[in-house]
DNA sequence: ATCCGTTTTGCAACCGATTGCAAAAAAATC
DNA sequence: GATTTTTTTGCAATCGGTTGCAAAACGGAT
């Protein structure tokens, strides 16, 4: 099948281990069996085996990405920038689709069939029990887009939630809103749950607010919408909404716009991402800026480090978000820009 | 570092052998050696190396799903399926990012490295060049979303894009539609050729309809949105656009709005993909679906029976498109529905 | 109990590489 | 030119498995 070291030794005239030494690098082969070495291969197509080394080195650099996010358009983003950075330090991206998939054990073994260097668990709706498992079986892990724990089972990457909820939270007040809700992605994901917490944290400390909240079934336009639907059909509308996410937002702006009121003289919509979407002229959402791009870039660097270090204690790394001002929220009051 | 097949071997007081053949199916083991093989891995909590074992066997089940498209929000659907589909067929996906690579080689021995089985070419816009090169390098390859061709160098799974220009051109003159345009995606995609060479062929049979067209720099809300602007600036408008896609048509459809003109009753739009976001009730375009879970269904079923068949001839698999109508076109006239 | 045909089993070679070690070659020293 | 030191080289074992083959165990029939 495909061109071995022996070959390439043969033709050579030199033995296996001089080529291996040719393609290791820090080897000891001398200029001239190296050039004899390099010859014959390039004349055959020879690449080595990564597997096969694998074998020795223990090291298959392979990472796989583990998302159960397919659905939610800002996780093409991730997942270009996932790919980029992996490959420019050298690791490949084997891609694990958890989407409806509720046994981690299953994953795991599909993991360490493969040997993989390490896992990124990408996604910010999985229950840390899934990378819990992985790192119990022993492969160095990083959870991006994860939640803030004080004492974590493996490293997190991302915002923290509750500061997010809470920056939306005296953003509204600032804003002169006096009847807000919060309007959450599905209630089980972690990110939801702290969005919520820091928000009724601080509108705890304003009595003179009145708040509600609900739940949307999913991050999805449609989930978005249809909960917006039913709110403004079971009753009066609060001053503005606080959204799970952008594409949450997205199908409330939807809701709203059916039904003739207007944003944001109206009804306020605030979201959470920043995806790209929501720059789109056509929407021009108020929204919270997750800083993607350093979360992945991070990441990476976390993963890379972990990979030939001893074994280190998790850590939390955490990224500021921040305001991106655009149509759906009405403007800071007179008096206070 | 992981257990290994001595290990149990040792524990369970059999031969190397025997516990190979116990992971092995199709292999001759005794139920009694198989219970106590079984037995000891499930307290060591062993799992086969599937790279060890691919030295042997000649398969890693890995398979490079290769792509360039990480912008446009349908490609999300697009590895959502893909992932799945190649889970289900126990195939891993090894994912390379393509997007600013130009060189074929390169990529060819990042899958060499790891001898994939096979390799899925995920891309509307990527050259024939580049899954020729894989071929040429000895893996099975299938080129989803690619180009009709009638000698082509590897398997192709997608849609006929010359059908389809010549559909829109055939729904935009039953509408009643006089003066009509092309707005193609970046005019070195294949995909934007093939739908312009269509659309074209069938006006040309029709003398009384007028008909321009221009390119936008790429797939992208922004160079929707900017091209048309500048045809609105430039000059009367034509009665109808035909985009290259979906996402150029939401740009396309914003310009619009911008410019006070209304949708359909000024000017009609019709798209290509329906994806998600087409759907949606703030945009609810027009457009012509293409049949996406079908054609990845079949790419998998393709590349798995090219791995165990012997080499068999590059054979193009295209599914027809249909017409989806939502809001951006005029209804057919009276007397014709 | 003996014989014969099937299964099951373990040995040992092999897949494509890496690597410790000792021998060979080259370079440096006197 | 002989001796010592350093560098380069090939041998052979190893990584974690699979598999052809011959021997061992088994099962049934006589």
């Amino acid at each position: 099948m495909a061109i071995t070291l022996k070959e390439v030794a043969n033709l050579a005239g030199v033995s296996r281990s001089a080529v291996s030494r040719t393609f290791t690098d820090g080897a000891s082969v001398s200029v001239k069996t190296r050039r004899k070495v390099e010859k014959a291969a390039e004349a055959l197509g020879y690449t080595p085996n990564f597997l096969a080394r694998s074998l020795n080195t223990g090291r298959t650099k392979l990472v796989g990405l583990v998302s159960n996010n397919f659905h939610n358009p800002i996780f093409l983003e991730v997942f270009d920038n996932f790919t980029r950075k992996l490959q420019d330090s050298d690791l490949r991206p084997l891609l694990v689709n958890l989407s409806d998939e509720t046994d981690a054990a299953n994953s795991v073994r599909m993991l360490q069939q493969y040997s993989v260097d390490g896992v990124i668990v990408a996604s910010s709706t999985l229950p840390p029990a899934f990378s819990k498992a992985f790192r119990d079986a022993g492969m160095p892990v990083v959870h991006s887009f994860g939640r803030y724990s004080a004492a974590p089972d493996v490293s997190v990457v991302g915002i923290n939630n509750l500061e997010c909820g809470r920056l939306v939270a005296r953003t509204l007040i600032d804003r002169g809103y006096r009847e807000v809700a919060f309007l959450g992605g599905p209630p089980s994901a972690t990110s939801t749950q702290d969005r919520f917490d820091g928000f009724r944290e601080v509108l705890a400390g304003h009595p003179e607010i009145t708040f509600t909240h609900s739940f949307a079934s999913n991050y999805s336009f449609d989930a978005g919408r249809m909960e917006m639907q039913r709110l403004l059909a079971s009753g009066p509308h609060a001053q503005a909404y606080f959204c799970g996410d952008d594409v949450l937002s997205i199908g409330v702006l939807s809701a709203i716009q059916d039904s003739k009121l207007r944003v944001p003289e109206d009804v306020g919509v605030i979201g959470l991402n920043d995806m790209e979407m929501a720059g789109w002229e056509n929407i021009n959402l108020t929204t919270i800026r997750q800083p993607i791009k350093q979360i992945i870039a991070s990441s990476v660097e976390l993963i890379v480090s972990m990979l030939d270090e001893e074994p280190r204690l998790p850590e939390m790394r955490l990224f500021p978000c921040e305001l991106v001002e655009r149509g759906t929220l009405r403007p800071l009051p007179r008096g206070y820009q």
